[in-house]
RNA sequence: GGUACCAUGGCCGAGUGGCUAGGCAUGGGUCUGCAAAACCUAGUACAGCGGUUCGAAUCCGCUUGGUACCUCCA
């Protein structure tokens, strides 16, 4: 029996604003879509949280035994810096700029995209489409959306008709404004604007004789509209209908309101049935931006390079601290926060390690299955994270208990708290002990601390403490720290 | 200006009517040649004002402060 028969997820809708029991269109499938980066730049850590709180729910729902698919796309043509008529496509801009092809700039950041999230440990998604490679089935959709009379064509560009739109359907409904009020508060018209409305988006952008990114069409060259790519992908790969749309909070309006207009235009019903967003991270209290420069690089985070930490973190300490926060929670980066959340970190992965030190007895004082049921309510619960770390450090008291022989566990039972343990740790939070990966390249440093973690034990014997304080002394100032344990000395790197 | 959302102990961050969230930091302790590390342990917080209730961090109203979206943004 699948795990998702006995544990009902409950997902906050923000659609209906709700937690509501999760029902798949398919029993045991579920299909998800979440809009990707525009690769014109490297993604910055406020992009990864969203592409993490993203992994770790695919994480969970596979580990339920649900069969997902997961979609993420790439847009690499189509996103405009601005809204306006002479708007011009992110992409094609820094290509004008660095005076490259478009696909260069395309493939440059895609690259590091994907680098980045594999230092994350993020799963990749089980598609990974782009706009440029959908191109024919955009155009398609708008002859669609055209033909039933919620688009218009004005000087070779295609702009969607909200007004008439709202007059079937509601526009607005998950953003929770109303076009009346969206009217009324229009800031000043852009003069001599090609759209009949303030409100009409472009599904197809007639491309200017110097635009480098451009298609054939029945309405001539151009380029297609940012919020259409996803629309088209989406509906290819899941259906017209499917479970879960994720996304970036600052997406919900317009980008995923105009999707479901479009989709709801085109195919005549709801695109998604449930709308997941992950909310923003800040740095400094304010939103990390590109464009202000209030933005870190993971590369900077991961080295140490960077104004704002006052050292270099490893990227499951980074995860780590992302799960301490629920993903629908604006969540603050500080230096101060993520040094906590690395010290945390670290207990927890040191607890998981001794658990193979643990000696099992006949009977259990500790009520392993009840504390299992604790963690899957917690991730049942909206993807409660924080919960859920909460209750792995409760189970890091027992295993310092166990190890102590204050607690007492079972054969049976130890092996169910490992097993669920790891479960939890590895393959829903997608954490990894990156120390370990390091000191495997360190093999020789394994054996020099040996040696002289030896020397160090025989000048105590002969209580020669100015040479083993030197030794403790020099290394940890060479960023080796000693710990000095029950059971002889270890090492870690700082 | 419009529309949302948020305000929790020194810091981060869960929690939506009665029961200790958790992490970090701090105090006390165990261990240790000393120290560090490790482990044990302590601490009753919910912006302000008013209301509902037997009872509110949790519901309602007002006030103050903050953030996001309304233009591109994960």
């Amino acid at each position: 029996m699948a795990l998702y028969q006995e544990n009902e997820v409950k997902i906050y809708n923000s659609l209906t604003g709700k937690k509501e029991a999760f029902k798949p269109i398919l029993p045991g499938r579920v299909g998800m879509y979440v809009c990707g980066p525009t690769v014109y730049s490297n993604v910055h850590l406020g992009n990864c949280r969203t592409f993490i709180s993203f992994d770790m729910i695919f994480r969970y729902l596979k580990h339920l035994g649900y069969n997902v698919r997961y979609v993420r796309n790439i847009t690499d043509a189509g996103h405009l810096t601005d809204d306006a008529d002479q708007g011009e496509d992110k992409i094609s801009k820094k290509a004008r700029l660095e005076k490259i092809e478009p696909m260069e700039v395309v493939q440059q950041y895609t690259l590091d995209f994907h680098k980045v999230m594999a230092q994350f440990n993020a799963h990749p998604p089980s598609i990974e489409p782009t706009a440029t490679g959908h191109i024919v089935e955009q155009i398609e959709i708008i002859k669609n959306i055209l033909d039933k009379g919620y688009a218009y064509e004005k000087n070779g560009s295609i702009y969607f008709n909200v007004l008439k739109f709202n007059q079937d359907h509601e526009y607005g409904k998950l953003s929770g404004r109303k076009l009346e009020d969206m009217i009324a508060n229009t800031r000043e018209l852009t003069a001599q604007s090609e759209k009949e409305n303030p409100q009409d988006f472009a599904l197809w952008k007639k491309a200017s004789p110097e635009h480098i990114m451009r298609w054939p069409s029945p309405w001539g060259d151009g380029f297609p509209g940012w919020h259409l790519e996803c629309t088209v992908m989406s509906s290819k790969y899941l259906g017209e209908t499917f479970d879960i749309h994720g996304g970036g909070m600052d997406l919900k309006f317009p980008h995923h309101e105009c999707e479901i207009a479009q989709g709801e235009a085109a195919h005549g019903h709801s695109p998604v049935n449930y709308w997941m967003h992950a909310n923003m991270l800040t740095l400094n209290g304010q939103k990390m931006s590109k464009s202000t420069g209030n933005s870190i690089l993971p590369q900077e985070l991961f080295t140490g390079e960077n104004d704002f930490m006052e050292k270099a973190f490893a990227p499951s300490v980074v995860r780590f601290f992302m799960m301490q926060a629920h993903y629908g929670s604006i969540l603050d980066f500080s230096n101060e926060a993520i040094l906590a959340a690395e010290k945390g970190f670290n207990r927890l992965t040191e607890a998981i390690k001794i658990m193979d030190q643990l000696s099992p007895v006949d009977r259990s004082s500790v009520d392993i299955a009840s504390w299992k049921s604790s963690c899957y309510a917690a991730m049942n619960d909206d993807f409660n994270t924080p919960i859920l770390i909460a209750e792995l450090f409760n189970a890091v008291k027992y295993i310092h208990a166990i190890k102590e022989g204050t607690e007492q566990i079972s054969t049976q039972d130890l092996k169910e708290f490992k097993t669920c343990m790891q479960a939890f740790y590895t393959d829903v939070l997608g954490l990894k002990n990156d120390q370990d990966a390091t000191t495997q390249d360190g093999k020789p440093l394994d054996g020099a601390m040996k040696l002289i973690i030896e020397l160090r034990a025989q000048a105590r014997a002969n209580k020669d403490w100015a040479t083993s304080d030197k030794i403790r002394d020099e290394l940890a100032a060479a960023g080796i720290q000693l710990k000095d344990g029950a059971e002889g000395t270890s090492y870690s790197l700082e």
